[in-house]
DNA sequence: AGGATGTAGTCATACGTATCACTAAACGCC
DNA sequence: GGCGTTTAGTGATACGTATGACTACATCCT
C-alpha cells in the first residue's frame, strides 16, 4: 500500500476509495509505529494552517482569557485552533509572529497598540476604532458609559469625578467623552492601569474642596485603587463616595463592598471576533460589530449622602 | 540571481558568500514586492519550528501570564517563539495540539490534568508531582507552606483551620500534607478555585464552637472568598480571624486589608522551564527544579485576640 | 461479447525553503 | 603559464503531505 493511501485513510478521505479492512490495516500500523502526521508538510501542501492567531496586549489580565474562550470554541466549531501570543509595544518582539507562525489570519486586539506588520493577511480587530479600515468587533462602550451617568445621575449624584486610564485608545477615549457630554464632571484625573497608581490619583482627586460624591474609573482595577484611596481618606464606600469600574472582571467580586461596574461580554466578543474572521477566511466581508455591555448593580454606589 | 541566493541572504547566511551589493539588492526586491518567507516550508525544510508550545489549564488567571512572561523571555533570548495553548481536561480538544501545531516541544502544567498524547515530544511540566519521570520545574510547595506555618504559630495561633483547593494534584495535596504536620490544625473544608464557592466553604468552618483563630487557604482566591465569609459574620480581619493565601496574584493587594500570602515566583517559574526544555531539545537532561516561595507578610494577619 | 460503470489503489507532482555539491571567473604565486 | 585559492554564485535535491490523473481488475447491462 502507498504513501497515497495511508493518506487518504488518515486524512479521513477514504470513503469509497479504499477498502476498509485496508483502512483498519493502515491505521493500526500508524498506531503500532507511533506515526504521527508532520503539520509542517501538511501545512505546505495546503497552503493553509486551519489555525488563527491571537494577538493581546497581555496574559496578565484574564479579561483575555475569555476573550480567548469565545474565539477558541467558535474556532473548534469550524475544525481551526488558535493560538495565543501577546504582544504590546514596548516588549515587541523583534520579528513578528505572524512571520514565525503558519497562520491564516490574526484576531488582534489594539489594546496594544499599533499591530503592525501584518499586511496582507487576513485581520479582524478587537475593540479598534470604528473609524479604523480594519474589519472591526468592538463594545459599545459608548452605550456602557452612558449608563454609568444615568445610574449615577438618578441616583442624585451631581458632582462626578473621572479616574481615567492613561491610555490613549479608543475605548478610553471614548469613556471620557461620553462622560464630559452625559453627566455632572467636576474633575479627571489618570492613571495607569494598576491598582497602586489608581490609588495616587484618586487621592489628589479627592483631596480637594469640591471632593466628588462619585468615582466613575475607567477599569475595575482602578476601582480597586480608588477603593484603597477611600479608606485612607476614611471615607465610607458607598455612603461618602460612590465608585464604579469597567469590565467587571474578577476583582469586583473580591471587592468590598462589591462593585457595580459595566459586564462586558468579553467571552462573546471572542466569538463574533472568530465568526467574523472565518467569513473573511471564506472571502466574505463581515459587517462591523458592536456588543453592548450590562449594567451591574452591586454595593459600591448609593445616594450621596447630601441627597 | 537565483532562488538559493535569496535565501542565503534572508537567511543572513551571506558572509562571504554574497556580494554586499548583491545582498542589498535582493532586500531591496524583497520589500518591494512584500516578500515574506513561508514559515510552513522552511520548517518542513529544517524539520523544525523555533517554537515552543505553552499548555496551560487555564488563560483566566493572569498566575500564567507570568509564568508565560518568563518562559517567553527566555525563549526570546535563544530566538524561539512560544504560543499558548490552554487546556483542561473537560474542555480537551478533539485533537491534541501537537498534532496541529508544528513545534518542537512543549511546556505544560500539570495542572489541567493529564497532558497526554504528547509521547515522543521534548516535555517539561511544571508543578509536576517530583514522583512523575517527566522532567520538572517546581515551585517548593512544601516549603512555602512551612513558612505560612510557622508565622501563624509564631503569632501565638492554636486554633488554625485549612481551606483547601477541591482538586486532586499534587500542589494542593503537598499543601494539606504540611499543613497537618507542621501546624495545629483543627479543620479543614474543601472548595473550588473561585471566590463564591470559597466563601460558603469558609462560612462552615467558621461558623462551629471551635472557630478557628486563622485560616489558611489554598489560593488567594480562595482567601478572597473566606474574607467575604468573615465580613457576613461580622468578624474582623485580622483581628478576629487572621487569613492567609497562596500565589501572590492581583487580588492579594486589592483585598482589604492586604493579603498574607505566599508570592510564588511565576515568572520565574517560567523561565527555568523554558531554559529546562531548550536545554532538553539540545540533547541534555537538565536536572529537576525547585523555586522556593515567599512569605510575604501584609495585614491580614495578626496575633489571636486571646493572645 | 463488449462497452460502461464501479472499486481499490498507485503514481507523479507540487507546495517553498535550506543546503550540499558544483562551476566559473578572477587572482596570486613561484 | 599552470596550479591552488578565493569570491560569487548556480543547480539539484529533499523535507512529508495531498491530490488529480491514471491503471487494473471486476461487475453489470443489453
Amino acid at each position: 500500500m502507498s504513501q497515497s493511501t495511508v493518506s487518504l485513510v488518515l486524512a479521513g478521505k477514504a470513503e469509497g476509495r479504499v477498502k476498509p479492512e485496508t483502512g483498519q490495516a493502515v491505521r493500526e500500523a500508524a498506531r503500532r509505529l507511533g506515526y504521527r502526521p508532520n503539520p509542517a508538510a501538511r501545512n505546505l501542501r495546503l497552503g493553509r494552517t486551519r489555525t488563527v492567531l491571537l494577538v493581546v496586549p497581555t496574559l496578565a489580565s484574564p479579561f483575555f482569557g475569555a476573550v480567548y474562550t469565545g474565539a477558541a470554541r467558535v474556532a473548534g466549531e469550524r475544525g481551526f485552533g488558535v493560538v495565543v501570543h501577546p504582544w504590546t509595544d514596548d516588549a515587541a518582539p523583534a520579528r513578528s509572529p505572524v512571520d514565525i507562525e503558519a497562520i491564516d489570519g490574526v484576531l488582534a486586539s489594539s489594546l496594544g497598540g499599533g499591530v503592525t506588520g501584518m499586511d496582507d493577511v487576513p485581520l479582524v480587530v478587537l475593540d479598534n476604532d470604528p473609524a479604523d479600515p480594519a474589519p472591526a468587533v468592538n463594545f459599545d462602550v459608548a452605550g456602557g458609559m452612558r449608563l454609568v451617568a444615568r445610574h449615577l445621575t438618578e441616583l442624585g449624584h451631581r458632582r462626578i469625578g473621572h479616574l481615567a486610564a492613561a491610555v490613549d485608545t479608543w475605548t478610553f477615549r471614548v469613556r471620557g467623552e461620553v462622560l464630559a457630554d452625559a453627566g455632572p464632571l467636576v474633575c479627571r484625573g489618570h492613571s495607569a492601569i494598576d491598582v497602586a497608581a489608581a490609588r495616587t490619583a484618586a487621592l489628589t482627586l479627592l483631596d480637594r474642596p469640591d471632593r466628588p460624591s462619585a468615582l466613575v474609573c475607567d477599569d475595575d482595577l482602578i476601582a480597586a485603587g480608588a477603593y484603597k484611596a477611600a479608606r485612607a481618606l476614611g471615607l465610607d464606600v458607598p455612603a461618602d463616595l460612590s465608585i464604579t469600574g469597567f469590565d467587571d472582571i474578577l476583582v469586583a467580586t473580591a471587592l468590598e463592598p462589591e462593585l457595580t461596574t459595566i459586564r462586558l461580554p468579553a467571552e462573546e466578543l471572542g466569538a463574533r471576533a472568530m465568526t467574523a474572521l472565518l467569513e473573511r477566511l471564506n472571502g466574505q466581508t463581515p459587517p462591523d460589530v458592536s456588543l453592548p455591555g450590562e449594567l451591574i448593580v452591586r454595593d459600591s454606589t448609593a445616594p450621596p449622602r447630601e441627597a
